[in-house]
RNA sequence: GGGCAUUUAGCUCAGCUGGUUAGAGCGCUACCUUGACAUGGUAGAGGUCACUGGUUCGAGUCCAGUAUUGCCCA
């Protein structure tokens, strides 16, 4: 076979995939076998693979494609989330370059602009994710809007309201004023920006020159103040509390009161209090029974409370006011000021605090499972660190404002029948709420043109928090979802743990009395070499598709896991994916070294052979174990460190070295078998992290019949008892092999060049591996000797002495340097044994074992130093 | 402002219940090319474990404080 030297991926990885998918590998049925479940986070639907994604899905390839392996009846449901408003503001955007504006079209006419740009661009992504080799069972590729999912989303919210859980109310809410929508808490984001603080003082009602002075951010929410309000215990002011201010400008007079929420050291100690336009205004508004007063509308422009500021733009205000306010006399001082902005997370637009009358989940008591299930780890955090700022979320659950002022999502099943905001019914279907509206308000004649359906539609996270039970239609039968559910793994970013993962738990408790998952895998952040998040405007991500094409999905996959702790952030770097596609290289030319091997049959095995074989056999046991634990704990670097080491380290550079026959001669039969075995067995090991390359060289080992033989479902190799004590004895082995190329090394003796090996033996020496150190470094003898040898390069390893008689023309100086050196080591290394030793509390306060344990390290350094003091003696 | 983390080799990270003068990968340095692979081999250098105090026979590991960086919340 003629193999070139250099793996390229792009000659496996499509071939490969599309062989996975014809053999059905990834598709699950339910059946006998315990099953293994993750939910994919379902991606944007018009979103395109970023990072993030990248480090992700690569986890939970890893994961499932063990499990796989494992024998476990793997199942990865893909799909995509129809991200109401993200999407909505890219098809709003679309249609703005076209010319045509929202408000120009009807409700349906939007939604099929906005179903063809989910037709289009819907999906990429997940065609993307097959070039990382995601093993996804795509048969069930589910999508928040697809019908069977809507109807859930539906359901669910019908159930809620029946249960009371789900109601209607006047709140403060976040409002984005380009968007024209509620937002979440979570979905606004505050950041530290430069602004003003305006100094303002208002006349108090019936005194001659008396004034109240407040300070303040937002001058041009002055128009709505209906109170000043200070502290109870704050001398200054205590006389006026009471009494009645003037607003400037709009001549309101307002109360002045008192409350303790008053901050004394901030600005003057006096608070206008706006209850339309602040969410802390607002709450001392219900508290004291003040009015509110609107004087921003919805799209951020003021009201026609704002007199004649009416329809100016409320940061256009923000300048023009204070100039009147100035001309008034009422102005008393402008400073910079730096204060956290809230920002919509999608439009930027910065958030108006806004009174609105919206749809709200009740939260508190449907919370209590989810909370109880994350603290006594029922589900397991990892790391779980998290576990603090969920606790922290979750005994301070506020109801959720589940509606939003858009049209892409899933519309709010409620009908209004009347004018009144309380004349509405809710259900499943048309017909019903027809029904209902009829028999609720006794007019059998009601027809559908009389019902006017809610405008709004669903928070996109009330349709993703049923993902791990609607991707089984497990809202409707119980078939699958009594299979999968609850799924086994949950990987995503910690970003979204509030908006996502502690309400899938919740809706997991109320709707299956369990929770969806057993371990939550955080992942960190991608972020660039100079610390900055990846983002699409800072131009600073990679694409990952070209990633891919220059390193291989596998390298690239390799890269992404190389420095990802869980809950870390990962620092990306080209390098990191390009030491991924050098590892890929590698296997590809051990492969290609064992693949070429003649064998002789008639060949006897030869001892270095024998040892190395059993060797690897302990060692490659011994990471297995190491594995075992390392993905127990979700330290999925680690593992992937682990296997690296041992396929590079010890499989390449120390096994096949060892095993390796004279150039152009065979191997014999023996060794080549069991180096077979254990090469698949790395491929094995490798496959989760590495698949295509995997795949690709295990159809050289052996013939491969059918499907059934791919590597993708082979099953993962066996743990079983090993040889310890031959692990001890290699790395001393190991130890002496190193001493003698360092010789080689130091003193430039060429490897052709065999050297012979003098031993004086201590306690345990591993005679039986001298084939294989003279394998590893060209000796032409090993003679144990009882006397020092004289005229000899020499090191010491415990209690062994080892020489290599000069040949001609050494440095001895150089010779005499390095003894010395290393016997400064081991005399600064006696001293601190000794220090230990000589101190009587030590020796008494210690544990027996470890006592003993310095008199053994006491006793070898001492051997060690007569040994070099000898030596030097000799050199000198 | 409140809470939670972080700080160990040039870089990215391990170091579990305190007990080898601290480990890995990458990078760096030297040498090595008819031989699986230079996307390679062999070897080497490199750390007062952020700082200050304390507990202990013994601290990277525990406690307190300070500084640092980051995240979440208000």
């Amino acid at each position: 076979m003629n193999i070139p030297a250099q793996y390229d991926p792009s000659l496996t990885e499509d071939k490969w995939y599309a062989h996975w998918l014809e053999a059905g590998h990834f598709h699950s049925t339910p059946d006998d076998r315990e099953p293994y479940t993750v939910v994919i986070p379902p991606p944007n639907v018009t979103g395109v693979l970023h990072m993030g994604h990248m480090l992700n899905n690569t986890i939970q390839d890893v994961l499932v494609r063990r499990a796989r392996m494992q024998g476990k009846n793997a199942c990865w449901v893909p799909g995509t989330d129809h991200a109401s408003i993200a999407t909505e503001a890219k098809v709003v955007r679309r249609l703005r370059d076209k010319g045509i504006k929202k408000s120009d079209l009807s409700r349906d006419e939007f939604l099929g602009h906005a179903w063809e740009w989910t037709h289009e661009h819907g999906g990429i992504i997940l065609e993307q994710l097959k070039k990382l080799g995601a093993s996804c069972d795509w048969n069930r590729t589910r999508f928040t809007m697809d019908e069977g999912y809507y109807k859930g989303v539906i359901d669910t919210f019908v159930e809620f309201h029946e249960k009371g859980l789900i109601y209607r109310g006047v709140r403060m809410v976040n409002w984005d004023p380009v968007a024209l929508t509620a937002l979440s808490d979570e979905e606004v984001i505050h950041t530290e920006e430069h602004g003003k603080l305006y100094y303002v003082r208002y006349a108090v009602l019936g005194e001659e020159d008396r004034w109240i002075t407040v300070a303040t951010t937002r001058p041009e929410t002055i128009m709505g103040d209906t109170a000043i309000c200070v502290h109870p215990d704050d001398e200054r002011y205590k006389d006026l509390v009471g009494k009645k201010a003037v607003v400037p400008v709009v001549n309101r007079e307002v109360p002045i009161i008192a409350d303790d929420y008053i901050d004394l050291e901030f600005g003057t100690g006096c608070l206008k209090v706006t209850p339309a336009h602040d969410m802390n205004d607002y709450e001392l508004g219900q508290k004291h029974g003040l009015p509110t007063i609107d004087t921003i509308n919805a799209d951020g422009t003021m009201s026609a409370e704002a007199g004649s500021y009416e329809g100016m733009d409320r940061f256009e205000c923000r300048k023009k006011f204070p100039e009147e306010l100035e001309r008034l006399g009422n102005l008393v001082k402008v400073e910079d000021y730096t204060n956290k902005v809230g920002r919509s997370e999608r439009t930027n637009a910065v958030i108006e605090p806004r009174l609105s009358l919206q749809w709200f989940l009740a939260m508190e008591e449907l919370s209590k499972p989810a909370l109880e299930a994350v603290m006594n780890d029922t589900v397991q955090f990892h790391p779980p660190k998290f576990k603090n700022s969920y606790r922290h979320w979750m005994e301070n659950v506020k109801d959720w404002c589940i509606s939003r002022q858009l049209w892409w999502g899933h519309q709010i099943p409620a009908w209004f029948y009347g004018v009144g905001e309380d004349e509405y019914v809710v259900a499943r279907t048309e017909a019903e709420a027809l029904e209902q509206a009829r028999a609720k308000t006794g007019n059998a004649g009601l027809t559908m043109d009389d019902l006017r359906q809610d405008e709004d539609v669903m928070d996109t996270w009330f349709s993703s928090w049923i993902w791990p039970i609607q991707v089984f239609d497990g809202l409707h039968k119980e078939d699958e979802v009594a299979y999968y559910y609850p799924t086994n793994d949950l990987v995503t970013a910690p970003e979204i743990m509030f908006f996502w993962v502690a309400r899938m738990i919740i809706s997991g408790y109320h709707f299956r009395g369990e929770a969806p998952f057993k371990n939550v895998y955080y992942t960190g952040i991608v972020r660039d070499k100079k610390g900055r998040k990846m983002s699409k405007s800072l131009g600073n991500s990679p694409d990952p598709i070209d990633l891919m094409k220059e390193y291989g999905a596998d390298g690239v996959r390799v890269g992404m896991l190389l420095t990802s702790p869980a809950g870390n952030d990962l620092p990306f770097d080209d390098k990191l994916c390009e030491q991924g596609r050098n590892f890929a290289n590698k296997i590809w030319n051990a492969s290609r070294l064992v693949q070429g091997w003649e064998v002789d049959e008639a060949k006897a095995q030869p001892e270095a052979a024998a040892t190395a074989v059993a060797w690897m056999e302990a060692r490659s046991q011994q990471a297995m174990e190491e594995l075992d634990a390392q993905f127990a704990g979700f330290r999925l670097s680690e593992a992937l460190m682990t296997t690296y080491r041992l396929v590079w380290e010890e499989y390449c550079s120390w096994y096949l070295e060892s095993i390796k026959p004279p150039f152009g001669e065979p191997i014999d039969g023996a060794t080549k078998k069991a180096t077979l075995v254990l090469f698949e067995r790395m491929l094995k090991l490798l496959h989760p992290f590495m698949p295509f390359l995997t795949e690709e060289v295990w159809h050289w080992t052996s013939e491969r019949k059918g499907f059934e033989d791919d590597l993708c479902v082979a099953s993962w190799p066996e743990r079983s008892a090993f040889d310890r004590d031959l692990l001890d004895q290699i790395e001393l082995a190991k130890e002496i092999v190193t001493g003698i190329r360092n010789i080689r090394n130091d003193n430039g003796i060429a490897n052709k060049e065999k050297l012979e090996l003098k031993v004086q033996a201590g306690d345990g020496y591993p005679v039986h591996l001298e084939a294989w150190i003279a394998h590893l470094t060209n000796l032409s003898g090993v003679e144990h000797v009882t006397e020092k040898v004289k005229g000899a390069f020499g090191f010491v390893l415990g209690t062994h002495r080892f020489s290599v008689p000069f040949g001609d023309g050494f440095d001895i100086d150089a010779e005499r340097a390095k003894v010395q050196k290393d016997l400064e080591y081991q005399q600064g290394f006696l001293r601190s044994v000794r220090g230990k030793l000589s101190n009587e509390k030590f020796v008494s306060g210690a544990p027996e074992q470890v006592v003993e344990n310095e008199r053994k390290k006491e006793a070898d350094a001492l051997a060690k130093i007569a040994v070099l003091e000898e030596k030097l003696a000799d050199l000198s």
